[in-house]
RNA sequence: GCCAGGAUGGCCGAACGGUAAGGCGCACGCUUGGAGAGCGUGUUCCCUCACGGGAUUCUGGGUUCAAAUCCCAGUCCUGGCGCCA
C-alpha cells in the first residue's frame, strides 16, 4: 500500500507507476477527489463532534450542580447534533473504505534504476555465469521428466493418483537428493547470517492480505474448508504459497527496535500453488507444480538501506547456484514484469539443457526461473503494519521487506538431472551435495516396482 | 471441547456510568558550578500551512445525553478438566 502522503504530494509519480507497471482500470483522478472529498468531511465531523463534546461535558456540570432543566436542554441539543453527526461520519466513513481500497489497488512505484518495458521481453539481462567452461554434457540430454521416471527417482503418475496431476511423488534418491539440497542451503543462509524460522503452513486471511496476496490471488490458493469463491475472513485458513506470507507476517502490528534490525530469516517451507489453466510443453514435469518445496529468505531492514541490503540478497541467492555450479543468469525485471508490490527486482534463471526453447540461451536448452529477490520497501510494511523505532524517543517508522527465494528446489532438481547427467542414464551428484548423501558421488536410479512395470518390459 | 479468570499508552498499573489517576523507562528543555533531585514537554493514529481539533481502554455491535465501566457476539492469552499424534 502506497502512503497517502505520496499520493497527495506526487500525484504525478503515482500516475506513472501505474502507467509503467501497466496497471489497468485505475481513474487516479477519481481517487484523489475521493481523498480530497473525504478530508473536507472529516474535519467537519471533527468539529461537530467537537461541539457535541462540548455539551456533553455541559451536561456533566450541570447535573452535578442539580440543574435538570438546564441538562435537559443541552441533552436535547446533543441529541440534535448527533442526527447531523451521523450523517456526516457515515458519508466520510464510506469514502474512507473506498480510499482504502483504491489504495490497494495502486502499485509499488520503481525505483528509479528499474528499466521501463512492457513484459518479459524487456528485461535486462545483467549478469550470466558458469558458461565460460561449462561441464560436458550428455548426448543426447534426456528430459528431466523421462530421466526422473527411467530412474524412479520421480513419479508423477503415481503423484496425481493420489493426490492429483501437479503433484509427484520423490522416491529413493530422489528424495535424497530433495533433502541434501534443502540441508545444503539451510547451512549455506545460516553461513550468511540467517536466523532459521519453521512457520505455519496455514495461514490466515489477514495473513494473504499482509504480504499482498490477497485480494488479487485468491484463486490460485488452496483454501482450507470452503471454496474460494465462498466469502472468507481475517481467520479462514489456506495452505501457504510461499513462506513469505507466515514469515513477513511474523512481526505484523509490532514495532521493532532499531538495534533488532537488520532481521534475516530463512525458512523451509512446502508451498502450494493452484496454476489453474498451467499446462503445457514449458511446464511438463517438475517444472510448475502445486505443491513444492523452497527456502525463502526475507528481510528486514531500515528504509535507508534496503537497495543496498537488495544487491546483498542476490548475491546470497546466487551463491547456491555457484556453489552447485549450475550455469545461471540474472535479469534486472522491468517495470511491466515487475509485478504489483515490488519497487525493484531480479530474477535468477538457471540453465536447464534438454529441452531447447526459443528464447533459451544460444547454446541450447532454456532458461528456469529458480529465485527471484526483490525489495518491496515500506509497501508491504504498510499493509502489515511492520514498524520499527530508530530511537526510542521517536514515533515508529515504517520497515522495508524484502524478499528472495533462496532457490526454489524441484527446478533446481530439473537443472542438476539435466546438467549433471551423464551418458549413461546415471546422475552426478553435486560436489557440494555429497556430504549430504552419505558421499553418494553417482545417482543411478531404483528398479521399478509393480506389475505395470513387466508389461512395460522394463522388469522380468 | 467444557469451566473459570483476563486483555487499559514504550512498560507497570488505577479508575468499574460523568469524559483515562499514579509510577517507570527513554529524549529534549528549564533549573545547577557539575551531578543528582525537581519541574515542563514529548514518547499511538487521523485532519489542519498553522493555531487547534478528532479518534483511541483487544475487535465488532447494542443501551445511554454520556461507556474503560452495563449488555450481546467474537478474537487472543492464562489456569483447570476432558480429548489426543
Amino acid at each position: 500500500m502506497l502512503d497517502r502522503d505520496v499520493l497527495r504530494e506526487e500525484p504525478e509519480r503515482v500516475r506513472w507507476a501505474i502507467e509503467v507497471k501497466g496497471v489497468e482500470g485505475i481513474d487516479l483522478d477519481q481517487v484523489l477527489a475521493i481523498d480530497e472529498e473525504w478530508r473536507e468531511l472529516k474535519a467537519e465531523g471533527d468539529s461537530l463532534r467537537h461541539e457535541r463534546n462540548r455539551i456533553s461535558e455541559k451536561i456533566g456540570e450541570l447535573k452535578r450542580a442539580g440543574d435538570e432543566q438546564a441538562a435537559q436542554e443541552h441533552i436535547q441539543r446533543s441529541g440534535e447534533l448527533k442526527e447531523s453527526l451521523e450523517e456526516v461520519e457515515q458519508r466520510a466513513d464510506t469514502l474512507e473504505a473506498e480510499l482504502d481500497a483504491a489504495l490497494f489497488e495502486l502499485p509499488n512505484i520503481p525505483h528509479e534504476s528499474v528499466p521501463v518495458g512492457e513484459d518479459e521481453t524487456d528485461n535486462v539481462e545483467v549478469d550470466r555465469w558458469g558458461f565460460d567452461a561449462p561441464r560436458e554434457l550428455s548426448d543426447p540430454v534426456i528430459p528431466h521428466y523421462d530421466l526422473g521416471e527411467e530412474l524412479e527417482i520421480i513419479d508423477f503418475e503415481r503423484g496425481a493418483k493420489v493426490a492429483g496431476g501437479g503433484f509427484q511423488f520423490l522416491k529413493g534418491d530422489g528424495a535424497r537428493l530433495e533433502y541434501a539440497l534443502i540441508q545444503f542451503m539451510l547451512d549455506l543462509h545460516r553461513e550468511q547470517g540467517y536466523t532459521d524460522v519453521f512457520p505455519p503452513i496455514a495461514v490466515n486471511s489477514a495473513s494473504m492480505r499482509g504480504t499482498g496476496q490477497f485480494p488479487k490471488f485468491v484463486e490460485d490458493a488452496y483454501r482450507i474448508g470452503g471454496a474460494n469463491d465462498e466469502p472468507y475472513d481475517d481467520s479462514d485458513l489456506w495452505l501457504l504459497p510461499t513462506a513469505e506470507v507466515p514469515v513477513t507476517n511474523m512481526y505484523r502490528d509490532e514495532i521493532l527496535l532499531d538495534d533488532d534490525l537488520p532481521i534475516k530469516h530463512q525458512a523451509f517451507s512446502p508451498n502450494f500453488r493452484r496454476e489453474a489453466g498451467e499446462h503445457g510443453t514449458e511446464t511438463r514435469g517438475y517444472v510448475r507444480v502445486h505443491q513444492f518445496n523452497k527456502v525463502e529468505l526475507v528481510n528486514f531492514v531500515r528504509p535507508e538501506e534496503s537497495f543496498e541490503r537488495l544487491e546483498g540478497l542476490r548475491e546470497e541467492a546466487e551463491e547456491v547456484l555457484k556453489r552447485l555450479e549450475l550455469p545461471y543468469r540474472v535479469l534486472h525485471m522491468c517495470t511491466g514484469d515487475m509485478g504489483f508490490q515490488q519497487a525493484k527486482k531480479y530474477d535468477i534463471e538457471v540453465w536447464a539443457p534438454a529441452d531447447d526453447m526459443p528464447d533459451g540461451p544460444e547454446i541450447g536448452g532454456r532458461w528456469l526461473e529458480v529465485s527471484s529477490v526483490s525489495n518491496f520497501g515500506d509497501f508491504q510494511a504498510r499493509r502489515a503494519g511492520l514498524r520499527y523505532r530508530a530511537e526510542r524517543h521517536e514515533s515508529a517508522d515504517y520497515l522495508h521487506t524484502l524478499n528472495g527465494s533462496g532457490i526454489a528446489l524441484p527446478r533446481t532438481v530439473v537443472a542438476i538431472l539435466e546438467y549433471y547427467q551423464n551418458d549413461d542414464g546415471t546422475v552426478t551428484v553435486p560436489e557440494v551435495l555429497r556430504p549430504y548423501l552419505d558421499g553418494q558421488e553417482v545417482i543411478e536410479g531404483h528398479d521399478p516396482v509393480g506389475e505395470s512395470a513387466v508389461g512395460a518390459g522394463r522388469k522380468a
